[in-house]
DNA sequence: CGTTGAATTGATACTGGTCAATTCTAGTGG
DNA sequence: CCACTAGAATTGACCAGTATCAATTCAACG
């Protein structure tokens, strides 16, 4: 699974606040572990398979998948450096994860990381805050899946990832490093009406994308009202 | 928020399977902590309120949402007997407790729970289980949001809540503690969707609803491959 | 019984999906 | 440096699955 090679655009992230202390038990997971990389698009693991280590990424985005037979799939959550990927406590892993652009990560066993949590509170304390904060994540696109438009998720989405990514110094502009088939897979929708939203919010000029994945954000209010989590939408805005 | 009065059909459900070191030490959390009592559609708590407590729920059925300002509403997920409330690790409810039926639950202080959770490594490692179980269903109900047609989503959740409700007996056999404009909202469709979807499955045969509330699965394998969760569903089954 | 909220049913509208064609973009090799 | 190619993205025409709106029907309860 793993390979050695050159990859996409270094994507690059800013670093999340950690409790300090909870922050070095988990570092002690993988601390000595060697950085492996990933080409994009390459797999992580499996759903369904044992799930034997867990990994901490720390460089580029992975993308967790849940797939159905017929092939349809949802991408259920992004990965960014710093965050661990396999979700403790489970015998196989329940998604998939793949590299979205080139990655580089760190490996550890899982029987090692149950033995740290069988005998360091700290840790998991930790992840239990973690784990917390994933679902958290979780039941807020539970409410973006059942009850927002095409045009609401699209307005969510680009602000929740915008501010996740870094922005080299232009803080309303970032380098897109999603195909529009994992943005539409994220939200429940085509890459049609990805496109075709896209280009509506365009037009209401809340952003422009000066290339296809060169995202700008010209007017952060006015996405918060499309993105619907605020009273009083703009009403010329259907 | 608190009130005495008889209520609605107790709802019994089996007892999920806990390891057996850690549901001794969840029970210790509440031990001694008096059962309140709430009427169908109370509240427990609401989103956005400061998390001074968590709750277990000893009998009956709770919904979890999650409100739009506009009043779009999603049902994130149903609490049943044993389960906790109140997710641990945060400074307020992400989301509201509402009572479907009426409940019967403990309530014990977050000053407290924090006090174990600093001290008790079994316990945080029970609660990271936990957790961890929570997160891997939400994320299953990402899948069904995002990727699952109205008949899927039915049948899933049909076959979910079946499982999970006690049978009295007859092991087909449930009453539907909740409404339909809660199993909407938990689905992400209308109720006139849920009635028309559950009229639909009937006539395939793989249900049959006595009364509006009293549930039969009359072909298990029939409603799993109308889920979607199998390949070769039935042709005609559109 | 009569009342009230839940559930069902029907008619119609519309969001977003599907299918197909075209354009764009980033590589690749001449 | 410039075609050529393959996948990504966009666009358009059309359609299907659900939502919406409105009217009954049903069931529980006083």
């Amino acid at each position: 699974v793993i390979a050695l090679q050159e990859f996409a655009p270094p994507i690059r992230v800013p670093t999340p606040v950690f409790a300090a202390a909870g922050l070095e038990s988990v570092r002690r997971i993988f601390v000595d572990q060697p950085v492996e990389t990933l080409e994009a698009n390459q797999l992580v693991f499996f759903e369904g398979d044992p799930a034997r280590h867990v990994y901490q990424l720390v460089e580029g985005v992975v993308r967790l998948c849940r797939l159905m037979p017929d092939g349809r799939r949802a991408v259920i959550g992004f990965v960014f450096p710093t965050q661990m990927l396999g979700i403790p406590s489970h015998k196989s892993y329940p998604h998939s994860a793949e590299a979205v652009t080139g990655i580089r990560l760190r490996r550890s066993r899982r029987t090692q990381l149950d033995q740290l949590i069988a005998e360091d509170l700290t840790l998991t304390q930790k992840l239990l805050a973690m784990v917390c904060e994933e679902l958290s994540a979780a039941q807020e696109q539970l409410l973006l899946l059942g009850r927002k438009t095409a045009q609401e998720r699209l307005a969510t989405f680009l602000i929740w990832l915008t501010e996740k990514l870094d922005h080299n110094g232009h803080p309303n502009e970032v380098v897109l490093p999603l195909t529009r088939q994992d943005i539409a897979d994220h939200l429940g929708v085509t890459v049609e009406t990805v496109s075709r939203t896209i280009k509506k919010l365009k037009q209401f000029g809340a952003i422009s994308l000066p290339e296809p994945n060169r995202l700008i954000i010209e007017d952060w209010a006015l996405l918060g009202r499309l993105a619907g989590d605020t009273d009083a939408p703009p009403a010329w805005a259907s």
